[in-house]
DNA sequence: AGTCATCTTCATGCATGCAAGACGGACAAT
DNA sequence: ATTGTCCGTCTTGCATGCATGAAGATGACT
């Protein structure tokens, strides 16, 4: 019954998974040729997976010149970070509202786990944990159309995020505010929900300012774009 | 200067443009075929095209089965409205505190043109104006990715928005609620903007109900999408 | 040496060709 | 009459070919 999915389709899933996970650094240059053959392929399926990342926002195509993954600058950043704590903050409000007994159960389930993994102290196993946290969240809105919206906004962030949890403190901030959030939620206090969850994406406090001073702006490897230039400064960055 | 765009990006825009004001009622068949020969070219500027509106979702591509106009149903437009009303929000908010002295004489002029238009009775020239009332405080957000995110939004929607004026003493109300939202821009009080204009847009009230109620789902000429099947049990309506 | 013009090379944008799968109709069986 | 099967037709998905325009290299000139 898995309706057959297109080779354009896999290649475009594939690719924006390449890019999330920071495998394929903003301003890397995607060659079509290139791509056909590491998925073996004929160039017009990647193509059309180019377009369709392309119409997402996941990589800039400039007529006869090519796609690249799309870098942001500071300003895009906190842009979307502008986005990303109103969406975030609906998706809390509205599980306030609407989580089910089940959904709630999984909730404390995966902020026990949070908990957990904080204390551990690794920040990288807290990153996945801490994902799963918020995925919860976006099912609890049951609103589709919204947990797809903001999945696609943390997606485009993702690049960009993944070093904010080696902050000194962070994991343990932001498992704390997790709790608060989990207290507002359980509690069905949909106000409360949304504005602790915006506090905890958004620019308020002290969390962002810190990120962007401490943001290490992806690069690729290869051919810094033009629209990154100048963005940070900073050359070249390897990991 | 006019950078080229390429014939794919030309059609999208197109194709978009026909779904937005309707000329494309959702559920209708789009044959690749037949829009190449519509607009000249060959099947595969146009199936690009068709793979850029399917990410954004203003298409849906079913394998070997064509692309069709998206049909949303009852529960999918509601759930974009939700997320319309806490983009629209946050346009306010950021444009209380952001936009220029130049912005806000745009905005009370394009107000007025408002009052003037609603005044004057037609709806459907009220709808244009209105629309140019909401770009306004798009732009005056100066978050150029919320800009175009709360466009798509709103784009996706306008089939199903086209009637939603047409109701008894909704254009008075709507520029009254404008009123409200513009008294808030201008006395730079955020809060009080974002509220206003989440209500303006949003579920509270009758506003939305009343549009559900009466909501006459645009539907193809042919061949009803599966989709659509049973969302409001009415047959086609050829308007 | 540095700057500018020309040329070469190559990737992209689009057209076309071909095979596989889906829809529709005819026909047979119940 | 209805259901199920088979077959023809057509559209889509992908591969390939070709022309255009861009990036880089080479060389001339200031």
């Amino acid at each position: 019954m898995a309706l057959p999915e297109t080779r354009s389709e896999q290649l475009a899933r594939a690719l924006e998974d390449d890019i999330c996970a920071g495998r394929a650094l903003p301003g890397m240059r995607l060659d079509e040729q290139v791509l056909a053959q590491r998925f073996g392929t004929s160039r017009t399926p990647v193509r059309e997976a180019l377009k369709m990342l392309a119409a997402q926002g996941f990589v800039e195509i400039r007529p006869r010149q090519g796609a690249v993954v799309v870098g942001l600058d500071v300003r895009q950043v906190l842009e979307l970070f502008e986005i990303m704590a109103v969406l975030e903050g609906l998706c809390a409000r509205l599980a306030a509202r609407r989580m089910t007994p089940a959904e709630r159960a999984d909730l404390m389930a995966v902020h026990g786990e949070c908990q957990r993994l904080a204390a551990a102290g690794d920040p990288d196993v807290y990153y996945a944990m801490n994902t799963r946290f918020h995925e919860v969240i976006y099912a609890g809105s049951h609103n589709r159309q919204l947990e797809e919206e903001t999945r696609r906004v943390r997606n485009r962030l993702s690049p960009y995020r993944r070093n904010q949890l080696h902050q000194l403190g962070r994991v343990a901030k932001s498992v704390q505010e997790h709790d608060d959030v989990v207290r507002a939620l359980l509690e069905g206090d949909p106000d409360r929900a949304e504005s602790l969850m915006r506090r905890h994406i958004g620019i308020q406090g002290d969390g962002l300012s810190d990120f962007v001073s401490n943001m290490s702006t992806p690069q690729a490897v290869s051919s810094p774009p033009p629209a990154l230039a100048g963005t940070l400064g900073r050359p070249t960055i390897v990991r």
